[in-house]
DNA sequence: TATTGTTATACTCTATAACTATA
DNA sequence: TATAGTTATAGAGTATAACAATA
């Protein structure tokens, strides 16, 4: 999103102003770049910080459980865990009960970096949503909570 | 996001669940699908969607002005009124005031589809976002305004 | 017969740079 | 010198199908 100044349109109290799939788009994509932006200095995008976060929490997921909590496809889990991977952040064991799946594990440099990044990422969060109370964004959290898991 | 099928994870408590950007994420992942099979028997998808809508709103915007309004790069919105023209929907004029800008505005054609676009979209949302009670979703509404236009 | 991880492929989306015509 | 629209292109991200090993 590189060429666009400002330039205050008559569009804010549009239709679209009141459409909660509109707004969560648009609140998405600015918090997708202060991530990104945020993460980068590790070496990081909220996409593989997500993988490396879920796995240095000490949860073992397969790649399959993985991709359904992160809503990615199976082969995408692929690329992300080889990524993490080869940089030595996370390894595959072969998961005892069932040997076609893979349990993925962090490395001690993988949960050294996870800690790391989860810093940044909570900076640049509160940066971001700095508009908003501590208590505004706790009930924005359980209203969100409820609604990106609707079978809780 | 094709063959994932059901399967209860042990991360629905993780470290993730409190992060205000993933929660973003995944509901806005939810939503997007959601609204683009609601919109399809349109024509539509949820992008061509709001450029259609705001330009059927009569606010006859430049397409500068969508490109930051849905935080899209210029270059991304030729293409979507390109679209949209090319199907009788919408019109560029000349901006009298401006000879290089131009002003996207709806036939009534493109006025009748968003009509009828809009009200798919909005039972699609409401089914989506059944969990939530009509109050919960205004004060959602509210807070993530709040978040997707910091400027204001 | 179904499922996990994997590979391959095509498609959409996003980002970037450069050009033109105007300002 | 800067801006609106356009074009082209490359890179992410996403969707789909097929295969081997295992259940």
């Amino acid at each position: 999103m590189p060429s666009v100044p400002a330039a205050a349109s008559g569009l804010r109290a549009s239709v679209l102003t009141d459409d909660l799939s509109f707004l969560l788009a648009r609140a998405n994509a600015l918090s997708l770049v202060a991530g990104n932006a945020a993460l980068s200095a590790h070496g990081l995008k909220v996409r593989s910080y997500s993988v490396l976060a879920l796995v240095a929490s000490g949860s073992r997921p397969s790649q399959r459980e993985l991709a359904e909590f992160l809503r990615l496809d199976p082969s995408q889990v692929v690329s992300l865990v080889d990524d993490l991977q080869s940089r030595g952040l996370v390894e595959r064991r072969a998961d005892p009960r069932d040997r076609r799946a893979n349990v993925v594990v962090a490395t001690a440099a993988g949960r050294a970096l996870a800690e790391r990044a989860r810093e940044s990422a909570r900076e640049a969060e509160a940066r971001a949503h700095a508009q908003l109370t501590a208590a505004e964004r706790e009930s924005l959290a359980a209203l969100l909570r409820r609604m990106a898991f609707p079978d809780d």
